[in-house]
DNA sequence: TTCGCAATTAACCGATTGGTTCAAAGCGAT
DNA sequence: ATCGCTTTGAACCAATCGGTTAATTGCGAA
């Protein structure tokens, strides 16, 4: 009973039975999840309620609407994505090395966020219509492009890069090979077989694009 | 009056002013651009039909449902697409010159299918679940690959390929590249700047795309 | 002219869906 | 004990949506 901290502002709820942030937490967790599997008109209401453990009308008083939902999922997984995005200490790494490793690492990170991945797919169907709505993640954009300037500046010191890569460019062309390579894994390998999908296939592919990256750099 | 060539399995209906073929080409045509627009459960029936010159109960007179239309309008419009690869004539050009020339038109060409590249985009969505079930689209998987590889086979063989080109890999990042610069100009463009989308931009993706591509087959 | 099938229209329907009403319960503060 | 705000549950609802019923017309064939 002894009041010690009891700060008025930061609302001390862990002792609560109700425990609206976890529940909250719980209904973006599930949502990112729906949406990411069936798009934002595909994904229902009630089957996201379902798999919670509390309602749909918990859904609506915590996120107003469908669409706000969605966006708060969405602005959840860039954030999720960027504190993701580990430090990984290029700077003490040659400039070939340091990008093999960038390369490599953004590889394996797409394949490991395929929901982030499709979220971003159904965006675009959506023509990024609210990802451009959220100033959240228009704002924060990934340290990526920076990094690769970075190693693309110490390599042409060095004169091993050439002198004419635009790093917006570079960075466009990593992500588009590891983009692609999980959003569209389901066409692909319909139409050309699994070849590619296999765990070899990815191994030699992901050697493939960073050597091609690589390559593309070199003088 | 003169029953001048009356065919019995060919029916000869252009005189009519019922014209079933033309009804189902029509409703063919706006479901496609519904669909590319909105996905399968986005696009609305009521809409589709408003936008033809028929009514919603055709659409279900002659296209059995709702996924039985997605999927025709997928079919179709693979088999648009594979009918607009024309011959390129890649056969008489030396090896570098027939890559460039196979990378550059691939570019400009998803650059100018955004309806298919969209539809593609939302069938993986779906994971492929549609076109693993057509037959047709499945049967004829386009000469990409075999146009590919018989240019790589002239460049290893005037020994300026590399002997260790897989070419449906190669097919691969080709295709990544085109169609990342068509699915997610969206959501690169909100967070990175339009730079890439302009015109100006895309000229010099294009040059850098085939730059990239023919410098990673090169000994 | 009439028969018979294909094509078409208008009205209709049941189920689903996003979203709400309303009242009750949890809980900290006094 | 009780006031007042937040959180929760159950039932409810209006609109939307995919799909259908049933009756009508167009038209070639006989």
């Amino acid at each position: 009973m002894t009041a010690e901290a009891k700060p008025k502002a930061s609302r001390q709820r862990a002792t609560w039975k109700q425990d609206p942030e976890a529940v909250k937490a719980d209904i973006l967790r599930v949502a990112r999840e729906e949406f990411a599997a069936h798009g934002l008109s595909g994904a229902r209401a009630q089957e996201i309620a379902s798999r919670t453990k509390t309602s749909k009308r918990m859904i609506f008083y915590y996120f107003k609407d469908k669409e706000s939902l969605y966006r708060e999922v969405l602005e959840q997984a860039y954030r999720d994505v960027r504190n993701g995005e580990k430090a990984l200490e290029l700077e003490n790494l040659d400039p070939v090395a340091a990008l093999r490793k960038l390369v490599s690492y953004t590889f394996d990170h797409h394949r490991q966020n395929e929901d982030f991945i499709r979220l971003v797919m159904i965006e675009n169907i959506h023509r990024g219509s609210h990802v451009a709505a959220s100033e959240t993640i228009k704002a924060g954009n990934s340290p990526a492009v920076e990094q690769l300037q970075e190693i693309l500046e110490r390599g042409m010191q060095q004169g091993i890069f050439r002198s004419d890569i635009n790093p917006l460019q570079l960075h466009w062309k990593i992500s588009g090979l590891c983009f692609f390579n999980v959003s569209n894994e389901s066409t692909f390998s319909v139409i050309f077989g699994n070849e590619i999908a296999t765990q070899e296939g990815q191994i030699a592919l992901r050697d493939d694009v960073v050597h091609t990256i690589v390559n593309s750099v070199l003088v």
